[in-house]
Order: C-alpha cells, then sequence, then structure tokens
DNA sequence: CGCTTGACTTGACAGTGTCAACTTTACGCC
DNA sequence: GGCGTAAAGTTGACACTGTCAAGTCAAGCG
C-alpha cells in the first residue's frame, strides 16, 4: 500500500496508489465494497483528492479494470499451459483459467465484464481487453474450421464458460458440494463439439 | 399504477403498488435506477412509508424478482412454443426465449440472477424461481441420455444460453449489427450437441 | 366514547459521488 | 535566488441513498 507521506502536500504516486487500494477493497469486500471516498482513505489522502487524477468514479473503476483484465489474461494462460498440445483440451484449459479467474476473483470479473459505455473511454482498458481476447482467439482458431469462421467457434467457447461461471457464482452450480448443484466444468465441456472432434457427449472419449 | 386517495391516511394496496412501481422503474431506468425511495414516490407515499411492508430494499427487491421469474417463465415457454416437436428444436426454442427475456428486459434479467444470498429469504420467489427452472429440466429431459443425468444436460444448456445473453448484454456480441460482432444464437447453437445429435456444427443438418 | 393497533409522515443520521473554494507545495523562469 | 503560477490536496457543501425513531392519524373494537 502507497500512503501520503504524512505531514507532505504531494503524495507522489496518487493515482497508482488509488488503483492498489481499489485492488485491494475489490478482494476484501467484492464490488459493493469499492468507493471512492474508501479508496482515498486507504491511500491516506482526502475524500476528494482522487478527483485530480480520475474525473470520476468511473475512471477509477475503468483503470482498476485494466489490471483486472491482465490477471485474467495471466488465468487464462496458466489454464492453457496446464493442457497439453491437443488443440481440444487447450480449449478446455482455457476455460479452466477462465472460471477460475471468475471464482477467485470475482469482484475482478465482474468488474471488467460490465455492459459497454459503463465506464469512459479508456485505451488502456481496451489494449488490456484486447489482449485478453487474441488470447481466447487464438486458442479458439485451432479448433475452428473455415466453413463456421473464427468468431463463431470464439463465442461458442465464451458463452459456454462464462456461462458455467456465472452459474457458479450465483450458486446454482456448486461443485464438488456433492448435492445436486455438484456438476464440474469437466461434466459439461463435452458437449461442446467441433468438426475435429465428432463427440457425442456419453464418449469417454477425451 | 396504484396511487394513494390523495388525503387518505391509509393506502389500501401499498406493497402491491411498490411492487408495480419498481418493475416500471426497472423498465424505464434499469436495475440501477431501482430505488426505494422513488418507489415510494412513484406509489404517491412518504419515503419511510415501505418500511412497514419490508424490512428493507432487499426484500423490495425479492418480491419485484418473484414476479421478474414470471415473465422470464413465459418468454421461455414462448421459445419453446415457437419451436416444433423435436426435442432438439425445443432446446433452441427455449434458449431463445431466454436471450430474448435477457434482453428485452435486461434489469429483470439481472434482478434475478444475482448470487445466492442476496436478498432475505423469500417463499414466493424461491416458488417462481423453481417454477421457471422446471421448464428448463423438462425441456433438457428431452434431449438427456441415462448416461449423463438430466441436471449436467441442463446446466449445459443453462451455460450456453446465459453465457450468450452475458456477451450480448455487455456488448461483445451484437447479432444483426453487420459487423464482426454479428453473431447469432443459431449460429452458436449448433456447437451444443447431445447423444441424439451427434452434430458436426459445419453440417447444415439442423 | 375511549383505547389500541396498524399505516403513514416527518425528521434525522451516516454514507455515497461530485463540485467549488481554499491552501500549500513544487517547478520553471527571469 | 526569489517569485509567480499551476498542480495537488484539503475542506466544506450539496443532493441522493437506505435506515431508524418518534410522532400523527385513522380504523376498528370493547
Amino acid at each position: 500500500m502507497i500512503k501520503k507521506p504524512q505531514g507532505k502536500q504531494h503524495h507522489g504516486n496518487l493515482k497508482e496508489a488509488l488503483v492498489l487500494a481499489g485492488l485491494e477493497i475489490l478482494e476484501e469486500d467484492g464490488l459493493e465494497g469499492l468507493t471512492l471516498r474508501k479508496c482515498a482513505a486507504r491511500a491516506g489522502v482526502s475524500h476528494a483528492a482522487p478527483k485530480h487524477h480520475f474525473d470520476n468514479v468511473g475512471a477509477l473503476k475503468s483503470a482498476i479494470a485494466a489490471r483486472a483484465y491482465k490477471v485474467f489474461e495471466t488465468s487464462m494462460r496458466e489454464g492453457i499451459a496446464e493442457a497439453g498440445d491437443d488443440p481440444l483440451e487447450r480449449v478446455r484449459g482455457i476455460s479452466n483459467g477462465y472460471i477460475r479467474f471468475a471464482t477467485e476473483h470475482n469482484a475482478l470479473f465482474n468488474l471488467i465484464f460490465v455492459p459497454h459505455g459503463t465506464y469512459p473511454p479508456d485505451p488502456e482498458r481496451d489494449a488490456a481487453s484486447d489482449s485478453a481476447r487474441r488470447v481466447l482467439a487464438e486458442i479458439s482458431q485451432a479448433v475452428a474450421t473455415p466453413r463456421h469462421g473464427l468468431s463463431v467457434t470464439e463465442v461458442a467457447i465464451w458463452s459456454m464458460a462464462h456461462g458455467y461461471a456465472k452459474l457458479i457464482e450465483i450458486g446454482r452450480v456448486l461443485p464438488g458440494s456433492g448435492d445436486g448443484r455438484d456438476i464440474s466444468f469437466d461434466d459439461v465441456f463435452p458437449f461442446l463439439t467441433f468438426a475435429a472432434d465428432q463427440g457425442d457427449p456419453s464418449s469417454d472419449a477425451n
């Protein structure tokens, strides 16, 4: 945590401090707990100080979201790394990384997946978002066929992973619970099939 | 809109009026615009009047959510009715109803799909939720095989529909736009396969 | 007629984002 | 080196939020 030097008038790096404070608050208290004034307090600064660095709360959230995208991308890359070379396994891997990010950093997840226009324009956030999406596009590429282009395959994978992550978030699915909601992504993944995988999901082949 | 009789002390049906006011506000201003005080004002009553009928804002939202589930269920049933008798077509139909509800009543959609525990316990909301879910379970039944039970199939369909709806909400998918985001659910649906449908998504067979 | 109970109003409080005015510091320029 | 200016942070205010406590008023009942 970067705090303002006591007594000094200038913080030195308030912008960065506010973003870091925001990330901490998000992990501790969730998205609802994120407040401009709390960020300011945690950075050791008065409640209106952020105004000089962020026009409004949306601008601060946008800056935090840019960081969140990087965590998100890392999580997806880790999921891919855990998978082998098989294209289908890599799709499963990136999906697992996607879902792990959504569950372990749920506030960040909900900070970045927000309707277009929620935050003011921000090239840094756009860049981080594009970078993360390129990872998904690359993995999708390997299971896409010319017949149905890249983006359709990408959206199919994306929809499945995102939807499953949301069902966990709202408690409709609860992997490892042992009750009726105990459905893992590995159970669901076989229902997603690609040209190279003429899968009957009831087969054990994967 | 049910308003309080001018001058009279008792409203008569404030509980119902607050719920209806809430539904209107949700459709007009979205989930962010829903406020206890605005509901009270629209019902023609003072800002603290709702306290006698709803302990807190969560209880009011819960009551509104119960209504929203009914709209949701209707939308799914309409989607099914538009499909024929083929089980797979009925899955597509309910998905289209699901997605239509999410786009046309996005505030209601986000009101009902919230983490478990967001609202106080409410038997009415639970009943409405269960009723809606039973519709999905029934449609899933027809494409499920004993090998992988009902609920797994249900979650697969649910994940796909929910995820796709969310991608539209956040603007990552924009059907009918003509640009790179122009991907319809019919494009994505074939990637979902069941035992009875050994589908290669590149085939035209659907 | 009077009392009790429920429904609603009024006023307050803390917390939120945002704005305007003020103070203080740091930096460039002569 | 001193000084003026612009940036950075503080203070105080405003409207809005949910929530609570106290008061008012009406309906119903013994």
